[in-house]
DNA sequence: CTTATCAGTCTCCTAAAGAGACTTTATGGT
DNA sequence: ACCATAAAGTCTCTTTAGGAGACTGATAAG
C-alpha cells in the first residue's frame, strides 16, 4: 500500500502536510531560505541522499513552491522561492520559536533579529483582526460554505461524539 | 539504513521536526487539539492504521507532547496536551493560514472565529518586541553563544558559499 | 586531451507504513 | 454464569520510501 495521502481531507492542515509534510521537506525550504539554492550545496548542507533530494525538489517545482532559475550556460538550475513558498516563512518560524523554547530550553543555536525594530525577536502568533495575541483555545473553528455538505455532518458528528 | 535523524543538528526547526515531522504526527495532534482524546476516536476520524498510531501515541507521550489519561476503570488512557504540546498550537495555525490561502484559495473549509474580538480571523505571525508583522526576510539570523564553536565555523563557510 | 565538477540516475538494501487478523481486559445484557 | 460487544492494542504480511554509494552525461578548467 501506498502510504495514505491527505489530499481529499476538508482540512488545511492536512493538505499543506500533504505537500510540505514530507520527510526533509521543510529542511530544505530551510536551507533555501537561507540562500542556499543549488543541488550541490544542498546535498552537503544536509547530508540528504541524493535520490531524495531529486525526489522533494521536484515536486517542489510540481507544487509552484520552488521555481527553477538556470545559471552558467547550460541546463543547470537553482532553485529559488515563489511567493507560495515565501509564505511557508512563518510555518518555519513558529516551528523555530518552539524549538528554541522546548528543545534548546531558551538557549537558541540561532538569533534573530528584526531589522526594523533591531531587537533580538521570536515570532509571535496574533490574530489577524485585533492583533490580540491567540492560540487555539481562543479560537472556534466552524465548517464554512465551502465545505461539502457530507463533510459538514462528518465534521458535526465527530464533534459530539468527543463531548459526549 | 534507518531513515535520517536530525536531532544532531543545529538548528531548531531540524530539532523541531525530528519530534513533530513524521508523517501522521501533525495531523494527529489536530485531532488532539480538536477534543478527540481517544484511540479508537483517532482511528476513524484519521483512517490511520493501528500500528502507527500506536507509535506516534507513544513517541509523543515520550517526548512530553502528550499525557495519559485514565478514563474508565482498569487501563484505559485518554491523550491529552501538556504545556509543550499545546505550544505548538502556532505551528499549526500557521499551516492553516497557508493552506487555507494557496490549497483552498481563500475559501477555507473551515472558518476560524476569535473569541476575545467575535471576528472571522487568520493567524498572523508578529514581532514579539515591537509587534509588527514579520517574515523570514525581515529578520537577521546569527549564531548565538550558545551554538558549538565548530558548528559556528561551518555556519559561516556556508554563508560565504551562498553568497560568492 | 585529460581531469574535475555539477546535477542527476540507477541499483541494492533496510526501515517504515498499510491492511487486517488476533489478543486481552472490561463491560452489558439475559 | 454465559455470551456478545467494545476498546486498545499486538502481530504478521506485503508494499513503499529512504539511505549509501556507484555510475552517467554535460560542461568547464588546466
Amino acid at each position: 500500500m501506498k502510504r495514505t495521502d491527505f489530499s481529499d481531507m476538508h482540512c488545511s492542515i492536512a493538505q499543506a502536510l500533504n505537500i510540505v509534510g514530507e520527510w526533509w521537506t521543510l529542511l530544505i525550504l530551510r536551507d533555501v531560505f537561507i540562500g542556499n539554492h543549488r543541488f550541490s550545496g544542498l546535498l552537503d548542507s544536509l547530508g540528504i541522499s541524493r535520490k531524495v533530494l531529486t525526489d522533494r525538489l521536484e515536486t517542489l517545482v510540481a507544487e509552484g513552491i520552488l521555481k527553477q532559475v538556470p545559471y552558467d550556460t547550460g541546463n543547470r538550475f537553482e532553485y529559488h522561492l515563489t511567493q507560495k513558498g515565501y509564505e511557508l516563512g512563518p510555518v518555519l518560524l513558529t516551528l523555530i520559536a518552539w524549538g528554541d523554547k522546548w528543545v534548546f530550553k531558551n538557549q537558541p543555536p540561532i538569533e534573530l533579529t528584526h531589522k526594523a525594530c533591531n531587537q533580538i525577536t521570536s515570532p509571535q502568533v496574533v490574530c489577524s483582526e485585533c492583533g490580540e495575541p491567540v492560540s487555539f483555545r481562543d479560537l472556534i473553528g466552524e465548517p464554512s460554505r465551502h465545505m461539502p455538505e457530507d463533510a459538514q455532518q462528518r465534521w458535526k458528528k465527530l464533534k459530539e461524539d468527543h463531548t459526549s
